[in-house]
DNA sequence: GCGCACTACGTACGGTGTACGTAACTAGGA
DNA sequence: TCCTAGTTACGTACACCGTACGTAGTGCGC
């Protein structure tokens, strides 16, 4: 009807290739590779058109033949980061498959930092999304529920995931990027939530603080977040609220 | 030692006010609140240091003596958003307390739509997130459970509720943003899909399609999170894995 | 009253996404 | 077989971004 739109739709709904004119020089996934070297090597904001139309050394506005917005080029990162996940026979044992995928997409997250950012801006049904969905609900066979529910299940447990994740590596970041010591920093910190807390106006707060000093093991808590998630959708009988060393 | 750095500290730790000069124009409310009231109105990306000084009615560098970085800006709105959090008596019912607690984040990340974009990137102990936390340790006094656990609860939930509420907004914002109707958009996005999932190569996820045709109610879908998060953390007596209507 | 720390702000630089125009190329239909 | 339409390739240009830097004016503390 309309005069042609403006290429709107998700970039897995359009063929990668059409068939006429000159064969094209590079692939969705050598553009996907070298955007995604680039970030894990520069991080997120280093991966302009630009530097990814350098890396695979053609024209930045080459890249717009195969990459109609950015944000696509964003999504075909995701998918392609999202093909590492290494899928494997259910064994049976729900509850162990999911803390298994769990334990790998944290992983990648660790391999990918830009990963959680870039989570939520993007479609959510690449072709690497629907398997790797696709593997979750394979190893949920054993769980006797409704398939809706084992779709929130996995929703919940990679949201969960993500965010956990999110957190750590803002925190290795913030202690990172700074031109402080580590010493410095902590310092300051402690100075100014010192100051705060001790204002009075914080009482729980102030006793939280006194009561985990201290670091705190990640791995134990990401571990008991899991198994919180995972009790939510279990039948089986109640194992209690797995209060744990700490 | 070295030569001074260069403002490396979390804004929150530095004084607004020094007392030597000319008295400042603004307050830091006052540009939290200009910022926020451009991203309410046009979007976070419209959020830039110039768009925020012309709210002010200043020149673009003058934010800088405020403002050190765009990063503690962003800092600001979430810490003045933060404050739009209601903080009442807790009830003695820390259940009932934390679902409402859950319920009025998600509508406030639901009347700043850019909340769950800048919350991971985030210091987290701004002068309204500690009221925050410290009402919600307050909710929670009725719990017998360690310290440590209280504020993974708090954490988990307001994961929860982020990732949530962002994907909510995300599919929200792509159905807003088309140059194309929405019937046209979901005929385009059922094509594709159904043709991934026509290829055989996904039974399970064909199958849950199938089953769950039709709209889903994202508020019932919240509140069975919410309560699934909460029994992870329930000493009493086991509910079952509360089925629900679906 | 002096000096200095602070505010205010214009200019400028290097970066960004991408609209647009042009040239070369190749596959399909006549 | 040739023609033509659709693609690829890519340089130029524009508007906008964060912010380093320099300069001028202001008012508190000594």
């Amino acid at each position: 009807m309309a005069g042609r739109a403006a290429v709107p739709e998700v970039i897995w709904a359009r063929p990668e290739r059409t068939g006429r004119g000159p064969k094209p020089a590079f692939t969705r996934a050598d553009i996907a590779a070298a955007a995604v070297r680039i970030a894990d090597a520069q991080g997120l904001d280093a991966v302009s058109m630009r530097h990814v139309a350098a890396e695979l050394g053609c024209g930045t506005m080459s890249l717009y033949n195969y990459v109609p917005r950015k944000e696509d080029l964003y999504e075909l990162m995701v998918d392609a980061a999202s093909g590492e996940h290494e899928l494997w026979e259910p064994t049976g044992d729900w509850r162990a498959d999911m803390l298994h995928v769990a334990h790998q997409t944290r992983e990648l997250m660790h391999r990918h930092p830009w990963m959680p950012r870039l989570m939520s801006g993007v479609y959510g049904f690449s072709p690497n999304a629907l398997r790797y969905l696709e593997h979750c609900l394979a190893c949920l066979d054993p769980l006797d529920a409704p398939s809706g529910t084992k779709v929130e299940l996995i929703a919940m447990l990679n949201g969960c995931v993500t965010v956990y994740v999110s957190n750590e590596l803002a925190t290795a970041e913030r202690a990172r990027s700074l031109p402080w010591s580590q010493e410095q920093e902590t310092a300051v910190r402690i100075a100014y939530l010192g100051s705060q807390v001790a204002s009075g106006a914080y009482p729980r707060l102030a006793a939280s603080f006194m009561e985990d000093a201290g670091p705190i093991d990640l791995e134990a808590v990401f571990q008991r977040m899991l198994g919180r998630v995972l009790d939510g959708f279990d039948p089986g009988p109640r194992p209690g609220p797995r209060p744990g060393p700490r």
